[in-house]
RNA sequence: GUGCCCAUAGUUUAGUGGUAAAACUUCGGUUUGUGGAACCGAUAUCGAGAGUCCGAUUCUCUCUGGGCACC
């Protein structure tokens, strides 16, 4: 028995969501779940209390940043994450695996997760690769810290091992997210890397105690291709990890077929996190295709900068027209910053660079991505999740 | 009353005989396993009038408004 056990039905007919839970040595989650993300193991501008309330149900932590700072060391001589940070419910470490990516080929180039059209087939200029602060060889990552300036290197097992000493209920294997401008030739090379270092993270993984209390997780690379994608749900869904992540740099429509290719090889018994995922819109694609985990960090930074959710689609609080508007942010949410407080409040905080108004706008937006889950898991047991998708995205992305 | 100085974006300032630049503000937008509360756009009849000149925001004069000094 591994340290997590996941449990689901396909109640609707007309995909392949799944309504599950998944439970860990820190209690329950019910599935299709949203992960906030809390990076430096604070989720920017909640208290673990506040948090609770917004009906969150796991906390995802960053390996490379809590590395770096404070240092794995000093959380584990606190008692570990989930003490040092006050959240007694499951958390998630993420490998650095990302950092990869993003201080990486993604480094000071504004490439998103998400690549826009033709975009993805931009060729990168010598003068690009200069800029990034990490670089890969065959057995790991070199960093540049982008607090101090240092070098760190990491390989599969040493963050496996800053993992353990982070002690999250879930924990992903070091792999290589690699940037959509690469060529095929480049996302192969970086594939094998990938299959290569979880095979060594899951094999240092299950040689310590720690694999009896923390799930391991390798994340599914590929690319955009169909066939690199298929390869490598297949390889690594015949090893024995205990859940699988679905990584990489999207294009919008990649969710239906990345996705989805993937899903249909890995296997079904184990559990699916979406890495990073995201938009409404995208998340609904992603329950529909089978994946039972997310994780991402807009709800807090769109709140941070005043983006705020409503079931009218996205709404800029610095608009002039908030400033006069005595209305909650969504009157049908039910999230202590709509029972309290009006757009005008929020407006002027914002405008005042007050720091509770992020606090306020990042609270509902997490309460609204939470909310969202709950009305999925709701409409799947119900069986009508075709059709809340259907009406949620006319709604939301009208106009 | 006399003399001197100043007048450029909402604000504070650059600058030039060939129709203008920055910062902040304002008005929009972007943000998908969080380096970055960041980034990208937009916004000016260069105080008013006359003159010199191919051409004046720039040089000259008058006016208006403001500042300083002296009486």
């Amino acid at each position: 028995m591994g340290p997590i056990q996941f449990t689901f039905t396909n109640p609707d007919k007309n995909s392949s969501a799944r309504l599950g839970v998944l439970k860990t040595p820190h209690g329950d989650i019910q599935t299709p779940a949203f992960a906030v993300v809390g990076t430096k193991a604070t989720v920017k501008g909640l208290t673990p209390q506040v948090l609770k309330e917004t009906g969150a149900q796991v906390f995802l932590a960053n390996t490379y940043h809590l590395y770096l700072q404070p240092g794995h060391d000093i959380i584990k001589s606190s008692g570990g994450l989930h003490k040092f940070v006050k959240w007694d419910g499951p958390m998630i470490t993420d490998s650095g695996g990302f950092q990869v990516f993003s201080l990486g080929a993604a480094y000071g180039k504004g490439i998103s997760k998400f690549a826009k059209g033709e975009e993805l087939l931009l060729p990168e200029s010598k003068e690009d690769v200069v800029m990034q602060i990490a670089t890969i060889d065959p057995s790991g990552v070199t960093f540049k810290s982008h607090i101090d300036g240092s070098t760190h290197y990491f390989t599969p097992e040493k963050s496996i091992e800053i993992q353990h000493a982070l002690g999250a209920d879930i924990i992903f294997a070091f792999d290589e997210c690699t940037s959509p401008h690469e060529s095929l030739h480049y996302q192969k090379e970086a594939l094998e890397r990938t299959h290569r270092w979880a095979k060594q993270c899951l094999k240092y993984h299950q040689s310590k105690e720690e694999s009896k209390k923390q799930a391991l997780f390798a994340v599914v690379q590929g690319g955009r291709d169909e066939t690199l994608r298929k390869e490598s749900a297949e390889f690594l869904g015949s090893l024995d990890f205990d859940g699988y992540g679905i990584g990489g740099s999207f294009g919008k429509e990649d969710i239906g077929t990345s996705v989805k290719w993937v899903n249909e090889i890995l296997p079904k018994e184990k559990p699916r996190h979406l890495l990073g995922i995201g938009e409404p819109d995208d998340i609904l694609s992603g329950v529909e295709h089978g994946c039972d985990l997310f994780d991402c960090v807009i709800p807090t930074r769109l709140g941070r900068t005043g983006s705020l959710f409503t079931l009218d689609g996205k709404i800029n609080i610095f608009n002039t027209v908030f400033q006069n508007d005595s209305s909650p942010i969504d009157s049908t949410c039910d999230c202590y910053t709509c029972k309290n407080f009006c757009r005008s409040y929020l407006a002027h905080l914002f405008r005042a660079k007050e720091m509770l108004g992020g606090v306020l706008a990042s609270t509902h937006n997490v309460r609204f991505i939470n909310k969202l889950f709950e009305d999925i898991r709701l409409h799947l047991k119900e069986g009508t999740f075709g059709e809340f998708k259907y009406n949620f995205i006319a709604r939301f992305y009208k106009k």
